[in-house]
DNA sequence: TCGGCATACTTTGTATACAGTGCATCCACG
DNA sequence: CGTGGATGCACTGTATACAAAGTATGCCGA
């Protein structure tokens, strides 16, 4: 998905087009790039693509190395700040959804369509589709981001799902996600509960339980695949 | 101040500057800025000035106009959306923090430091000295933000510093901040003691409720403002 | 055979030249 | 006097050339 919003700078092609290969997983966390041969694969020159690697190290993707940079490649703890961070902007933006619809701010089409996306990605789930089924489950937890109405809150939370992703996308997000299937929907439904009866600090206490739960679980993962290769 | 740790994209001396120019206010909100005008002041070309105009960008202190950038200008709405979002990360920094210490991880001579820094910006605050008030502030709650020992959020906590100090410089932090003085020296040892006493939530109720408050006194100034002026 | 040094190459940093584009200004015409 | 269009200008986007620096490699000598 890669989905951001705001500053145009994101809307160049060079950018956007190298955005994908990392995102997308096909230039692999830790991989080293180098200008000559991006602006090579992509067809311009030098300049832009030493722009766009720019703006991608301040979106956190790539980082400086001793000899220009590489594809960002968080370690296991570099992985827990992000969850950690990442649950405490969801507990932001659930509070201030909720708060939203206490006010009567939040339209009943919004709360349809967030139920909606929940029954979706509960379904790719159920039906095993997992790579799907992760991509719809993000869209539900940008939505709720995007009725909080805060674009800071939004384009912080963008960010760190993006870096969550490249940096997971084998160790994790696969083994014990099935199981946690059930808990996984019951937990959204909580949550639009919360937010439908417009209760702030219900919603922000759910919200912040189920990223640290998802960090628990996969750790667990993480853990259980380590021990199982001795 | 304007520390910034990581990537050493933020190094480059172009970059650094440019920044402090922003960051310090010489170049005020709203002001447009073309890439001639900074190479030639900068005596640099302007591809060096370009990379480190799209950085900051990133950093959300320059925003993209039709007709090449301006620094931005936070309108009063996208201050409250930076103020709930740093309620958000330094209620969750506090509350790392007062973890770490529960855990024994914490060294007294940080919290030592803690006080210190705090007694610090008290004493300025009283004096009357409240540009340097400010700075201090700044670095208190940076540190508490250290102590978390999370690079992420600290990073984003130092973007939204970064942004708020700069759209606002003149409208608030002046007027009711001298009325607020002892409640904020309060507020400050009572986050302090939580974090010494190792009570997470404690520690993430008070500082958010400090960080919202501070929100809430500004708006008082900036509507008190306008109504004066009538 | 191994170590050290010199050289060549890879790659980034910077400058400059050129192309494209939108905006403003000015003139002509209604 | 007002309005529309054309022309010139200012600025950004892109490419390319050049400089600097660090790394790897190969050769020579011990």
């Amino acid at each position: 998905m890669s989905t951001v919003t705001e500053h145009p700078v994101r809307a160049e092609p060079t950018y956007t087009t190298l955005r994908e290969l990392i995102v997308s997983g096909e230039y692999a966390p830790g991989r080293r790039i180098t200008e000559l041969e991006l602006s090579e694969r992509l067809a311009v020159s030098r300049t832009p693509v030493r722009e766009a690697l720019r703006v991608l190290a301040g979106d956190g993707l790539v980082r400086p190395e001793k000899r220009g940079v590489a594809v960002v490649a968080l370690d296991e703890k570099a992985v827990h700040e992000a969850y950690w961070v990442r649950a405490g902007l969801e507990a932001l933006t659930a509070e201030l959804t909720a708060l939203r619809q206490r006010q009567g701010e939040l339209s009943p089409a919004a709360l349809h369509r967030l139920r909606t996306q929940a029954e979706r990605t509960d379904e790719l789930t159920e039906r095993g589709d997992l790579a799907e089924a992760v991509e719809q489950n993000r869209a539900f937890h940008r939505m709720i981001a995007e009725l909080a109405d805060n674009a800071i809150a939004l384009g912080m939370l963008d960010r760190i799902w993006d870096q969550i992703v490249v940096s997971t996308r084998e160790s994790l997000h696969g083994q014990r996600y099935g199981e946690r299937t059930e808990q996984v929907g019951e937990e959204h439904r909580q949550l639009i509960e919360a937010i439908a009866e417009g209760e702030p600090d219900e919603a922000a206490r759910l919200a912040r339980a189920h990223v640290l739960t998802t960090l628990a679980t996969n750790n667990a993962d993480a853990r259980q695949g380590v021990e199982g290769t001795r």
